[in-house]
DNA sequence: CCGCATCCGGGGCGATACTG
DNA sequence: CAGTATCGCCCCGGATGCGG
């Protein structure tokens, strides 16, 4: 990116990360953690992959990210986040919050969707307010993806996954999983968007916030 | 900007305000408050006039500026953020923070340079840790820019200003104020680095980190 | 002077095709 | 799997003009 030119802080790290698509490879890294090309091109629908891999290129020379070879027999490689790329966490968190309400608002037409994505409004969201109960698992079948929800000593994570025995399970489009986890849509009207609930409802109410 | 075309927080975000001055746009009216026309120029070397009208109008329609046409007889346009642009300082401040280390390491060649920028790299930097002293004013002098550096009950806050009585004085090229007020130089190195105080070193003191 | 609109050249970006 | 090559387009940068 041609450089602002300004001796500022914010300036300067628009400098580094302000091109586009620069934050969102940096997003995929954060959520998914280390990654191989194909994965990116995955986690990142429409961008081209020259523009991926100039972006990699100019990412590493800037030490946000490290290219790993992968020792035989896995000839391929794989990117991480050196210490300075996963110090923008806060950065993605912060603007993750503040685009909530587009979330909310609800898919434009053709928006694509990827499960991990959910990971951070739903971590905003929730909150375990009975640490003393003992964990809970919930599978989340959200558009094609299969997501475990783990909360547990008052911390609530979500990840990629898949569970045998979920505590309860909830399936939907990712609008709806994300109307009902929030609170915004009560479970009993999530059936008119879509979305099915199986299990103990009481489990949502101990994640969700008391309004 | 052309959209990401993804159902996630940060990627809606960056639909929004992931274009090109943008973010600093938004910058300057969280540092400076309320802007005409030309004070955003001032704010922004280097921005074309073209691009600063369009974003402008963006934003404007992202409901993230408010155009206020004040009354006669100042016939101006004042820009103000509205309250859902001011939730973007927490994006900005992480931002900012991110970038300081690009700061520490010296301004390029041609950067051009506002006092205000200061403001937030060095709230991040100090910190009143005697907050039963009676409040401390010191005027900083950088490069051509005046500003006041307040420190009272536990917080210390920088803003555009003069002071007439100043506790303490601070002037310097951006790199050396940054450096001396960080607590990186030593105060009395601070003349090699073009850097002049006068006042009571205890005061500086009373703000930089313990270390 | 303030707040733009217009015009134009260059480069970043998007889409597709192709390759070791 | 991990890219490179190519090409058209549109965004951006810089200059200038212009009405209120």
């Amino acid at each position: 990116m041609r450089s602002y030119g300004e001796y500022c802080a914010a300036a300067k790290a628009l400098d580094v990360v302000g091109d586009r698509w620069t934050l969102l490879i940096v997003r995929e890294l954060l959520l998914r953690g280390d990654c191989r090309y194909t994965d990116l091109r995955n986690g990142l629908p429409g961008i081209a992959t020259n523009l991926l891999a100039e972006r990699l290129r100019e990412l590493e020379r800037a030490g946000i990210i490290a290219r790993e070879e992968a020792p035989p027999p896995i000839a391929t490689t794989v990117f991480r986040l050196t210490e300075r790329g996963a110090a923008l966490e806060p950065v993605l968190q912060e603007l993750g919050r503040w685009g909530i309400p587009y979330m909310v608002a609800g898919p434009a037409d053709g928006d694509e969707f990827r499960g991990h994505w959910l990971a951070w409004p739903v971590e905003q969201f929730l909150d375990d307010h009975e640490p003393r109960n003992p964990p809970i698992r919930i599978a989340l079948r959200v558009g094609e993806d299969d997501m475990v929800l783990d909360a547990a000593e008052g911390r609530v994570q979500v990840r990629p996954g898949h569970l045998d025995q979920p505590d309860a399970t909830l399936s939907g489009s990712p609008y709806a999983v994300l109307a009902v986890l929030s609170g915004r849509v009560p479970l009993d009207a999530a059936g008119e968007l879509g979305a099915t609930f199986s299990g103990d409802k009481a489990l949502l109410r101990r994640l969700q916030p008391k309004a």
